[in-house]
DNA sequence: ATATAGGTTAGAGTTTACTCTAAGTCAAAT
DNA sequence: ATTTGACTTAGAGTAAACTCTAACCTATAT
């Protein structure tokens, strides 16, 4: 069981931030005697999800979705799995995107270092 | 030589965008008798790049920043390569990232397609 | 007893990156 | 001559994702 500063201490964000997530329909941890919000270990589960999907530009409003159709029951399982390869074709297109460019980099660096020592052309 | 409509179709953005680039300091088109914005191959070469940049999640801030050390000159040269080994860096960290998130996707599909044909637990 | 360190809420404010509007200019087509 | 289409500017508006404030509550330490 942690309190709110627990978790964002372990997922390295801030308390408002989890509240603001909780607004947004992402999670409902639970509340103690007080009032206070107290997550588990599935709620972690959960959040390092999200975090991963956040991490991977994948919108608040979709992991809402996500969700929300995870709350309504196992008969949402095919629209979880649709939303789940949906992403994953992102997230695959994001890789040859980024490799792309991670090339192009190289070249630049390789260029310009070229220049710095030698003072061969910039492209 | 381009117009900014010509521009926009090219790189898939809308005139306003461009106008919105200009006024961060990303591009400084020359204009013709008219008052008119006109880019030529190296406006759109540089807007390419730029958009490789965008893609890979570089924030307008940096892409000015940049653009304005290449506007001053050679000896900003040592200043650029800094940035771009920075920003190789982290298109190789965002490479990894989503690397890892695709393999936990593959890992959720094939436990919900496994769900939906024979009904095993979900994760 | 009271100060401190945490938690709560509703709601306002901020940042980034656009996106759009209004009012105007200008050249070519009708 | 006037309509049409494309351009110009300054500046207002929007969406997403936080980020913070104010006012309040409550358990623990001094």
């Amino acid at each position: 069981m942690y309190t709110i500063s627990d978790v964002a201490k372990l997922l390295g964000i801030t308390a408002h931030t989890l509240r603001y997530y909780e607004k947004e329909g992402i999670i409902a941890p639970i509340r103690n005697a007080n009032g206070e919000r107290v997550y588990d270990d599935s709620n972690l589960a959960w959040l390092r999800f999200v975090m991963r999907l956040k991490q991977t530009q994948m919108p608040i409003s979709q992991i809402r979705e996500y969700a929300q159709l995870y709350l309504e029951g196992e008969h949402t399982a095919q629209a979880r799995l649709n939303l789940l390869e949906d992403h994953r074709n992102s997230v695959q297109s994001q890789i040859r995107n980024l490799t792309a460019t991670e090339k192009v980099l190289a070249d630049k660096i390789t260029a310009y270092k070229s220049f710095i020592t030698k003072g061969t052309g910039i492209n």
